[in-house]
Formats: C-alpha cells, structure tokens, sequence
DNA sequence: AATAGGTATGAACATGTCTTCATGTTTCAG
DNA sequence: CTGAAACATGAAGACATGTTCATACCTATT
C-alpha cells in the first residue's frame, strides 16, 4: 500500500499552469528579467531593448497582465509596466541553476 | 543613458521557455510532484495516482522525456520513469510560494 | 506459439498560441 | 483643434498543443 498522491490541489495546479504557460515564452521571461533590474518600466523602454514590433510587445504585456504577472500605471503618454509579484523573478533563478532548463 | 539588458543569453531563453512550456500543465506538474516523493514510478503507478487513459499518460511522458525532463528505464514489463534534473522541482516551490501562481 | 499485462505510437480533430497588419485610443504640445 | 507620440486592439493565418481512439509493440508466462 501507498499512500502517494499530488500534493497540489487541483485549483492551484491549473492556476499554476495557466500562469507558467504564459511565462514559458522567451520574450516574456525577457520582460521578467527586466522588471526584476528595473521595477517599472514604460513600453518603449521594453521595446528598446528588445527590438520587437510594438504591437507583438503590447500583446505579450497584455497577456502577461491578463494572468495577473504584471500590472499597468498610467504616466501622461506613458504606460508603466510592473510585476504584481517579485516571487516570479525565482523562476529565473530556477532556469539558470538547472541543467535541464 | 542605460546599460539595461536581458541577463539570459538567447540560446538559454530558447531552452528555458521550451522545457517551461512543457512543466506547464497539471498532469505534467503533477508527475513532477509525485516524482519528487518517489524517485522511480512506472507507468502504472503513475496512472493509478492520476486516474487518467494510459495513453494520454504515455504521451505525457513521452513529451517531458522527448524535452529532457525525466528519463527511463525497461524492468521487464514496466518501465520506470525518473527526473534527471531534481532542481526542477523548485518549481513546485516557487508555485506554493507564489501569490500569483 | 498463444495470451495477457504494460506501454507506445499514429492519425485525426478541436482548440489554443504566435505573429503580422491595419487601425483605434489616449495624452500632450503647439 | 490638429498632429504626433505612446500604446492597445482586433482580425486573420500559420502553426502548435491536447485529447481520444485504434492499434502496435515488448516481455513474461503458460
């Protein structure tokens, strides 16, 4: 007998794949990166260092907002972009200390 | 002036987000979790757990073993699948200790 | 050799994701 | 009020992913 099972309730495991399926993009964990040396940046400012079309960049940042990774703060033509929760940025860490990752 | 950059080199943004891809998604989580109580689960006791079609279990376990994340190995009729990087599992860490995820 | 248990594979369909292009919105400066 | 800068949105096509079903494969037992 065994007594082995999931230790992540259901709801918690689709929430995380849902949030992980939106990290597992390389222009997203690009932003993350970001947003972990910057604190707030603006969309030109992402886009400046990533060098990709505004319109892609915006989708993504919507997507990202969407999962709730990041929020927006409105400043005069300029919109600020924030990670809601820094606890992400450990994902990072978990790619560069992985073999596999 | 800003010497603001990604810190992750493409090749590895390219593999992180691939491999992340494939974490994402509760049967798969889930397989990592009981994988990191087990060490070495066949087939059949990882579907006992999970309660899902052998096949789409296989094809599973055939996806995370095709992006490096388990391994196997023949035992006669079963096969036993294994992680080849443990560190993965801080995954399942950051999951818990995330408000977001 | 035949059978059964354990696992893998392939086709097919539905659904989701990524990217581009065109266009819309908001805000400020003049 | 007009124009330009900064950003968002929506449609569409190409492509990837998830699931099911049927079937094939491998191994041990008889």
């Amino acid at each position: 007998m065994s007594s082995l099972k999931v230790r992540v309730d259901q709801k918690k495991l689709e929430r995380a794949a849902y949030v992980l399926k939106c990290v597992a993009h390389p222009v997203r964990i690009s932003i993350i990166d970001l947003l972990e040396q910057r604190e707030r940046l603006t969309v030109s400012q992402i886009q400046e260092v990533l060098q990709i079309e505004q319109s892609l960049l915006s989708h993504h940042l919507t997507n990202m907002r969407d999962k709730g990774l990041v929020d927006t703060q409105r400043q005069g033509k300029n919109v600020h972009y924030f990670l809601t929760d820094t606890s992400i940025t450990n994902i990072i860490d978990v790619i560069n200390g992985s073999q596999v990752l």
